[in-house]
DNA sequence: GCCGTTTTCGGCCCGACTGTTTTCAGTCG
C-alpha cells in the first residue's frame, strides 16, 4: 500500500469538502469535514499509525463517519463514497484551491464555464481576458487572479519564529517610543510563540491612531508602504517581510488582542462556548443582552466570560479552555526560572574536524553568569568514530578533562560540568566507550545520522542509549531541522515510558531551526512523567540568549517549572543527575 | 458529519473585505 502523509489526507478531506459546497450540500457537513482537515493538518502523529494502533478515536473532529472513510482509504487507498461525490466536477478545480483567494464555487465556475485543465490553463485565459467576460466576474478579480497565480508560484512564505520574534520587538519597541502609543504587541501565531510564523502583525492601543500610523510608517527599516487608512497600515520592509500594524483606542484594545491572537480553533471554541451563555464574541468586544461590553485588557475579557487568563502559547482549543473554567491552567515555566544550560559547544579543538563553537570555554561560563545561572554544562562534540582509536578518544577527554577540572577550580558561584554531545551511531552503539564516558559528569546523546531510519529501528537506538548509566539527556529528541527536514519517526510513548524508567532527561533544544522537543511531544512527555530539560545547543556566546524560544516550547507544551530538571538549584539537580 | 456543563437529538462562530452588484455571495482570518 502507498504511504499517505497527513498533507494528502487534509488535502483529500478539503477536495471533499469543496466538492460538497459547489453542490450545495449540508453546510455543517462541509464544516465537519474543513474541521477533519484542520485536525488531520495539525497532528503530529501521522494518521496513519494512530489508525494501526486504533487511536483515532482520540481525535478532535475525527467521528464514526469519517473513521469508516480512513478505514477504507488505509486498506484500498482511495474512498469510493469521495470519488462519487468528486465524480462530475472538473478534477482541476481541486488543484486551484490553492491559489489564495479562490474557494470552491469560483474554482468550479472557472474549470467547468472555460474548461481548464490546470493552473497554467487558469493562467493563459486571465492573460488573455477570457475571465473578465464571465458573469460575476469583471476586470478587477481577473488581474487578482493573475497576481494570486504568482504568489501562489513562490510560496515558501514561512519563516522560524527565531527571526520573526526579533523583528516583532524591534517594531514593538519602536511604536512605543511615540508618546501617543500606549501598548504595542505582536498577534497570531507569533504572539503564541508558534516555531514557525506566516505573517507579522502587530497591535497598537492608542486614542491617536492617525499619530501611530504616521509614526509607524517612518521606522527605519520600511522599504515601502502598502497602504494606511485611519486605524490600520501595511508596509514591506527592506528585508522583504509584510508587516500589518492595527491601532484601537486603548478602551476596546482587549477584544482587539484577544481576537487576532486566536488561534482560529480557540477562538471557535470560546464562542461556542460563549453562545450558550448568551454571549456573542468578536472583535470589538462581548456582546450580552443587547448591548457590547468593551474592554481595555485580555484579563477583564476572560474574566467576563468567568475564566481564568489563559497564556497566548496555551491558545490551541487543547484543553485550556475546560481548564480555565476548573481554575486547572498550568502555572507555566518562564525564562526567569532557569538555573543552568548544559547544551553548549565550546571552540575547545577536541575533534577540530567537527562543528566547533566560536566561544572558548572560559567567555561560555561568564556568560552563564551573566545569565545568573548557577551551573552550566560544557558539551563538545565527541571526537569522530572514523578517524579516531578507542585509546586516541579516551586520551583526548583526559586532556579536556583536566582543563575543565582548572576553570571549576578557579571559577567561584557557579559549577562547570565535564559533558559531551556524542552520536547514538545507525547501528544503535554510542559513539564514546564506556571507558571514555567514565571520565565525564555524564554525556548528551543524540542522532546525527541515519535520521530516516524506520520507527522501529529509531525507537530502538533512542531506547538503548537511554539504557546507559553515561547518557543523561536525549538530545533534540525528533532531529527535525524547522522548514527544511521532517521528525523522525519513533513511538513516542515507548520512549517516553524508558525515559521515566532510566530517569533520562528529554531536551529541549532552542537551537532556531530545531525547537525541539516540538510542543505537541512536550505535552504528552509531561503526562507520562518525563522530566525535560531546556538547552540553547550554543556554537556561539550570544547564542545562550536563546533560552527564551527553547523555554516558549515548553510554555505552549504547557509546562511547569516543576517538569524542567535546569529549573532546580544545583544542590537538587545535581542530584538528579546523578554528579 | 461531529458532539455533549441545559442536548444522544438538534444544534453547529463572527465580522470584514472585496468585487460585483442595487442587495449579496464568496473568501478569509
Amino acid at each position: 500500500m502507498k504511504y499517505i502523509s497527513n498533507r494528502e489526507i487534509a488535502k483529500l478531506f478539503h477536495s471533499v469538502a469543496a466538492a460538497y459546497t459547489v453542490k450545495n450540500g449540508d453546510r455543517f457537513k462541509i464544516l465537519a469535514y474543513e474541521r477533519a482537515a484542520d485536525s488531520i493538518d495539525k497532528a503530529t502523529s501521522e494518521f496513519k499509525d494512530l489508525w494501526e494502533e486504533g487511536n483515532l478515536d482520540s481525535v478532535p473532529g475525527i467521528g464514526k463517519g469519517i473513521q469508516a472513510h480512513l478505514d477504507e482509504l488505509f486498506t484500498r487507498g482511495k474512498v469510493a463514497h469521495f470519488e462519487t461525490v468528486k465524480k462530475d466536477l472538473p478534477q482541476s478545480m481541486f488543484e486551484f484551491l490553492d491559489i489564495p483567494g479562490m474557494g470552491p464555487k469560483t474554482a468550479y465556475i472557472l474549470a467547468s464555464k472555460l474548461k481548464l485543465k490546470d493552473i497554467s490553463d487558469l493562467e493563459k485565459a486571465a492573460k488573455t481576458g477570457k475571465i473578465r467576460k464571465l458573469p460575476g466576474f469583471g476586470l478587477k478579480s481577473e488581474s487578482e487572479i493573475l497576481a494570486s497565480i504568482a504568489q501562489f508560484k513562490q510560496k515558501t512564505n514561512r519563516y522560524l519564529l527565531t527571526f520573526a520574534f526579533p523583528i516583532s520587538q524591534r517594531i514593538v519597541n519602536y511604536l512605543k517610543q511615540e508618546k501617543e502609543c500606549h501598548e504595542a504587541l505582536p498577534l497570531g501565531s507569533l504572539r503564541r510563540m508558534v516555531s514557525t510564523v506566516g505573517d507579522i502583525d502587530i497591535a497598537a492601543s492608542s486614542n491617536n491612531p492617525k499619530k501611530v500610523i504616521e509614526h509607524f510608517k517612518k521606522f527605519k527599516e520600511v522599504d515601502r508602504i502598502l497602504g494606511a487608512g485611519p486605524m490600520a497600515s501595511s508596509v514591506i520592509l527592506k528585508n522583504g517581510l509584510q508587516i500589518d500594524l492595527k491601532v484601537l483606542p486603548e478602551d476596546s484594545f482587549g477584544a482587539l488582542l484577544q481576537h487576532f491572537t486566536g488561534s482560529k480553533n480557540h477562538n471557535i471554541a470560546l464562542r461556542e462556548y460563549s453562545l450558550k451563555k448568551g454571549m456573542s464574541l468578536s472583535e470589538h468586544g462581548i456582546k450580552f443582552k443587547g448591548q457590547t461590553q468593551k474592554f481595555k485588557d485580555e484579563e477583564s475579557f476572560y474574566k467576563f466570560l468567568g475564566m481564568e487568563y489563559i497564556e497566548p502559547e496555551l491558545r490551541e482549543d487543547t484543553g485550556e479552555i475546560e481548564a480555565s473554567l476548573k481554575n486547572d491552567l498550568p502555572h507555566l515555566i518562564t525564562t526567569q526560572d532557569i538555573k543552568g544550560d548544559i547544551h553548549l559547544h565550546s571552540n575547545y579543538p577536541i575533534e577540530p574536524s567537527h562543528d566547533l563553537g566560536t566561544g572558548s570555554m572560559e567567555q561560555i561560563v561568564k556568560k552563564a553568569k551573566e545569565l545568573g545561572y548557577d551551573y552550566v554544562g560544557l558539551s563538545d562534540h565527541s571526537p569522530s568514530v572514523s578517524t579516531h582509536s578507542k585509546q586516541q578518544i579516551i586520551d583526548l577527554i583526559k586532556r579536556r578533562t583536566e582543563k575543565i577540572e582548572q576553570i571549576n577550580d578557579s571559577e567561584k558561584g557557579i559549577r562547570i560540568l565535564n559533558l559531551l554531545e556524542i552520536d547514538i551511531l545507525a547501528n544503535g552503539e554510542l559513539s564514546v566507550p564506556d571507558e571514555g564516558l567514565k571520565l565525564l559528569d555524564g554525556c548528551l546523546a543524540g542522532i546525527h545520522s541515519s535520521h530516516n531510519q524506520a520507527r522501529d529501528l529509531i525507537t530502538k537506538r533512542i531506547l538503548k542509549a537511554c539504557e546507559s548509566p553515561y547518557v543523561k539527556v536525549i538530545s533534540h529528541p525528533t532531529n527535525r531541522l524547522l522548514l527544511q527536514r521532517e521528525s523522525s519517526d519513533a513511538n513516542w510513548p515507548e520512549v517516553f515510558e524508558s525515559c521515566v524508567k532510566t530517569k533520562t532527561l528529554l531536551e529541549i533544544n532552542a537551537w532556531p531551526n530545531r525547537l525541539d522537543l516540538p510542543d505537541v511531544l512536550v505535552k504528552d512527555a509531561i503526562s507520562t512523567g518525563v522530566k525535560l530539560i531546556i538547552n540553547t545547543d550554543s556554537h556561539a556566546i550570544d547564542q545562550m540568549d536563546n533560552m527564551k524560544y527553547g523555554v516558549s516550547v515548553a510554555r505552549r507544551g504547557w509546562a511547569e517549572p516543576k517538569n524542567i530538571a535546569n529549573t532546580l538549584p544545583w544542590l537538587e539537580f545535581s542530584k538528579i543527575f546523578g554528579v
